[in-house]
DNA sequence: TTGTACGCGTTATCAT
DNA sequence: ATGATAACGCGTACAA
């Protein structure tokens, strides 16, 4: 497996002064032509054939220590999980139509992964950072705030910080997926909860809790179980749900994971969805259209988030001086119905053994 | 949504200027003390004092400028997919426990994508580059590779580049599916192929050939059918597949997005699987445990392709003056057997209408 | 071991 | 519009 290189001797790049040497016009000029300001035609030729002779790039830090520009966005989640990559591929594409590219770190829900995560960002003076809300990150997300650095949080909040913020309705659309189950005749909706530490845990609860107030369905707190957004956790709580005296006939669960999760505890028991159970999932994937009668699942706008953060952005960037107080947008979700709900009668199927 | 922002007017990071100023010490010493040499340890207590209370932290470009060194990894990719966010987060967890970062670029396909993507790195001196190779990146990465940046390629080859590279057997993990399809006792076996353009595509399509040469079944043109990777096309292309007079009675698709086209359509056709049609998949993911009675898979070894990587990577990086051959690693895949696959006896049951 | 001074590649500020 | 030159923040010789 052997290549012959080949190659001349790796040699330094080039410099602005190589270019304006050979050019023969002083450096100045060579970086005002850089920047697109105006330049006498003939030194612009000039420079141009100097630029293509040597194979010139410009050295984007050197010129970022002097404008504290880098071109680089920070960008923080726990995982690239189906959402958040979803998030992150939006946000290259559109960052890269403004020049701009994504500095992309998973922190693992690893306190000190965090903290580095942050102090990379700080050291690498990237100039704007979007975020995924982690409580452990407050204090060096303030350091950054404070030299200036425009910060967007997604998905998750995290109070008490003055940045951007761009959220899903993740209290109503839960509501509405529990509303749903609940209006078609179920009564007992179990929830597979994500991590109560979470913001977005917590308000897809909030919104389960609220359907259920609204129709005056009392609260079984058997049927409330916190998975941690995590597949095999969902998959024994599931194996404790199934097992309750009076077991639940709907599901509602909070991400993507936990109804992987749940259906497969499902197809193990060899429960049929939906006669024996109905599930609604929060998060959608293709699959999702195609499993068995489909899964009814809330939707969340990912490029809509992305591009809201996009603006968020480029707004802070494009006028740093202006110290505009700031916002939250909050996105709303759809929910698509499909074959996993279906009403009950009371007849109930079997359950699990 | 206007927030008390009381922050300090937003000042310019402290600098090594400042630290050595406050702690009384000369710049050099702070310097040698941020690169874990030895100082004094009364100096060793001021410098610490007099950086924590600034909150200093290091500028690394200014750094990079000196040692060329910026801990910063390129990672392109045409779109972040399954296979790539999945490489893409454990090169992140990876690179993490190194002190480096990864920053993202998707090209889309497009090639003059590919080229900013690639002076985009170039101009921000990323030390190494993980790459999906692509034609139209030729010239560019041999520019990188000249400078003596490390690259290494993964999934689609560029050949004629002096770079390591981390491939799957693409046409042995081909061979072994479709075989598999073949033995038990499938005559008609089409495939859903992969852009040509692509190495991935090529090589899975061989292994098909292949496999069908290595049982003396002759070819049919009429099942072979390149849907370039997308669900869209492959929907399509099955329409056209269970048209014709004498319909396949096995699937070969040669990635995730076009086993789901062709679940799609499958599904709109009220087709059983494995009972009208057996298929397997190049590329698992967790719900093909579920889908039913599972669907036969081709898995590709995401972390330990991560982990090759990194290697490669980190080898270079800590050996610049040795100017080893280019390796290439070629990993294994392993084929999971699901229900989607069953013995053909000739029974045919229906196939499209 | 410490302090000084220079260089890295670029931008910005002057005169011109 | 251009050219010369002073920063920018850090690493690193070199002299002390």
């Amino acid at each position: 497996m052997i290549e012959a290189t080949g190659s001349a001797e790796q040699t330094r790049p080039p410099t602005i002064v190589d270019v304006a040497r050979v050019a023969g016009v002083a450096i100045g000029t060579v970086s005002r032509y850089l920047n697109g300001q105006t330049v006498r035609s003939g030194n612009r030729d000039q420079i141009e054939e100097a630029i293509g002779q040597l194979g010139y790039q410009r050295n984007a830090f050197a010129a970022a220590m002097k404008t504290d520009l880098t071109g680089i966005v920070g960008f923080m989640v726990p995982s690239l999980s189906e959402f958040h990559s979803g998030i992150l591929e939006h946000l290259s594409r559109k960052m890269r139509a403004v020049g701009r590219a994504v500095l992309c770190y998973c922190h693992d829900d690893d306190p000190r992964s965090v903290q580095e995560g942050l102090d990379f960002f700080a050291t690498h003076r990237v100039d704007s950072l979007v975020m995924d809300g982690e409580p452990e990150a407050a204090d060096r997300v303030r350091g950054l705030v404070q030299h200036g650095t425009p910060v967007v949080l997604y998905d998750n909040d995290l109070p008490g910080l003055a940045v951007d913020r761009v959220f899903v309705e993740n209290r109503a659309a839960a509501n509405r997926a529990v509303g749903h189950l609940l209006d078609i005749g179920h009564s007992r909706v179990a929830v597979l909860a994500g991590n109560q530490k979470n913001f977005t845990g917590r308000e897809r609860l909030k919104g389960y809790f609220e359907a259920l107030a609204e129709r005056e369905v009392p609260v079984n707190r058997d049927y409330v179980v916190e998975s941690n957004w995590k597949e095999v956790e969902a998959h024994a709580a599931m194996r404790r749900l199934l097992a309750l005296e009076e077991p639940p006939t709907a599901l509602f669960c909070c991400n993507y994971n936990m109804t992987v999760g749940a259906l497969d505890l499902i197809k193990e028991y060899k429960l049929s969805v939906p006669h024996d159970l109905s599930i609604v999932s929060f998060d959608d994937v293709p699959l999702f259209r195609l499993y068995e009668a489909g899964i009814t699942a809330v939707t969340q706008p990912v490029e809509q988030i992305a591009e809201t953060i996009l603006g968020m952005l480029l707004n802070r960037l494009n006028n740093r001086t202006s110290h505009a107080p700031s916002a939250t947008v909050t996105l709303d979700c759809d929910i698509v119905l499909r074959g996993s709900t279906r009403r009950w009668t009371g007849s109930a199927g079997k359950t699990a053994q």
